[in-house]
DNA sequence: TATAATTGTGCAAACGTTTGCGGGAGCCGC
DNA sequence: GCGGCTCCCGCAAACGTTTGCACAATTATA
């Protein structure tokens, strides 16, 4: 059972204080026109004085409106947010919307029951990062008769993404230019649709160089410190170790970095890894990360643009996919022409 | 200017549609007694036909209850938030309420902002994390008459807390019983209050085993990765740095570490270095991090039963301190015995 | 001075719910 | 056949706003 709130001030009670009706206390508070200065002046003192705040259900019910957005994201302390959140918030704060988040963890069920509770609030829209349902949206509008848009869920129309592929390819490029034949990746879930395009960068690239894929070499994470280390235990134990590791995030890359440590496998010296994503901690890292960077700060600008057009009821928007960028620091290097020898093909 | 929401099917709709009053389809989806069940399961029917989603502004404002509650934060992906939101999440899932969080970027002006933007939407109640208002909360009391709950922030009253200056206690005994003598503190933002706290455990510390506490060596930090560098730096570049830093929290402490390897001043060999929060990241840095955990899930276990509390009416509640607890992992280690002979005060 | 335009304010409906109260229909027992 | 009871259901008020419209008082125009 929940509780009630506490009695608040209404337009009434000031009314009543003020000797008008509940309207002219409506319109001055507004500052419309049609209404005298002195009693205008007069109204919003007393409202100051009675520490009036307005009612945002009761006046959402006229208006129809919210002005409130809702923000579905995995969890509170994703590192992956820090930059996105900003964005489409400063996005929202500037058109006069409100921004509240709520977690999903990575849960379906969560995830619908989140989007219910802002539908049930009646949020203007909903931006969801990390979703578990994806293009199953398309299915759900006319349970969910909100706008949704979604980040790096590029099958939805209503998106947008970092180009996970082209991401994925220049980190792969990279450690086979540096002479690496052996390169592992470490995924995340395996419905992700992220992790599929990341894969199929990954792939790509192999191919192009005829470089066989071994599909022992793909190990199954989950995006997580604990499922990066897992993975790395795994590789550990093969017969034969990567001599470069391509993770799916780097969290999941910081993850292998230190299994690889307790074993001394040594990175780089042993093996090259490189994350995704450029959280901040990336460059804090020992040895600091190299990485792909997502444009994640944009992302959730765009979003909110996109969010913005959808409210309006505008249709002409389309999915967005912005370039990835890989930044080099020292988690890789060349292979040296010894090791190149005995280990190449 | 904001935009409308779609319109929604209403519980009129639904009764227009069966024939019926609108408070009977109320009594039906409320599965009140004095609805006969073939009428009850035939409205129910309709609303899932007609994708009906109650309106909670509408509902609410007649039960004067919204079921909500507000959680600021200081920023989406703060890391020390991870367990205390999943706290707060889970007890108040278990009471029926929802909880939505925004950012407060540490700003007092955001903060307000947000409290009185959970007040305008008529939360029933609020929990609010790294506040820089705290106590200022007593007289901002009648402008948010809506119950607030503060976490470390033992000088509110209601509030729950880790014992910070026990914590950092613990943190620097273990520096001095390891043979340390120069140790250094890097702060958060000076008026933090648990800032000062934790600064107490390390001054009560260092006067108890007489050694004299140098003010150069109290480096001014904001709790980030990137103040953490910058208190190394100046550390660095004084003409006897510490061999140990006890740190306000395990970002700082992570961004001295980076630093001091940066300039090759190794951790632990040529320096020690303790963090406090205990993240998940933590043990997976390199080297693993000591540090003093706090009890961050059952803090927002406990702040969210105190506001249920308070919501309730029930004035029977005080500021809770829970135990602090140090985890010894491989950033600290005994200064050699030579060291100790020339360093020894 | 009568009329028209303007200005300031109030009335009442509406938004989508919940809920106390009253009332009609059916049944029972006398 | 009548009173009383039970069972369902509708009426209407209320929650705190906003807003179209009417209206009274004041001022400008003829």
């Amino acid at each position: 059972m929940t509780g009630k709130v506490r009695a608040s001030v209404s337009i009434k009670d000031i009314a009543r204080a003020a000797g008008v009706s509940p309207s002219t206390v409506s319109r001055a508070l507004h500052s419309h026109p049609g209404i005298s200065a002195e009693t205008g002046d007069r109204i919003r003192l007393l409202a100051e004085e009675m520490g009036y705040t307005p009612s945002l259900p009761a006046r959402s019910l006229v208006t129809r409106d919210t002005a409130t957005i809702g923000m579905v994201i995995t969890h509170a302390s994703d590192p992956f947010l820090a930059r996105l959140v900003v964005g489409v918030e400063e996005c929202a704060r500037s058109e006069g919307y409100a921004v509240f988040l709520s977690s999903s963890y990575r849960d379906a069920e969560r995830e619908q029951e989140v989007i219910r509770s802002f539908h049930e609030r009646r949020a203007s829209g909903v931006i969801v990062t990390g979703s578990q349902i994806g293009t199953g949206y398309l299915e759900l509008s006319q349970r969910f008769p909100l706008p949704i848009v979604l980040t790096n869920c590029s099958g939805y129309p209503y998106s947008v993404s970092t180009d996970n592929q082209a991401g994925a390819q220049q980190a792969v490029e990279h450690l086979v230019h540096s002479g690496h034949r052996r390169i592992a990746y470490v995924s995340n879930q395996r419905s992700s649709r992220t992790n599929r395009e990341r894969l199929a960068g990954y792939r790509a690239v192999l191919q192009e160089h005829a470089i066989p894929v071994d599909d022992d070499l793909v190990l199954e994470g989950d995006g997580t410190l604990e499922g990066g280390a897992r993975a790395a235990q795994q590789m550990l134990a093969s017969s034969q170790p990567p001599t470069a590791v391509f993770c799916f995030n780097d969290m999941a890359a910081i993850g292998v970095i230190h299994a690889f440590n307790r074993a001394d496998y040594r990175v780089p010296h042993c093996c090259s890894v490189v994350g995704f994503d450029d959280l901040e901690l990336a460059g804090y890292y020992c040895p600091p990360l190299t990485t792909v960077r997502q444009p994640s700060y944009e992302i959730g600008r765009r979003a909110m643009r996109m969010l913005l057009k959808l409210i309006q009821g505008r249709e002409d928007v389309q999915t967005e996919i912005l370039p990835a960028e890989l930044v080099v620091r020292e988690t890789t290097r060349p292979v040296p022409r010894s090791a190149r020898k005995e280990k190449g093909r």
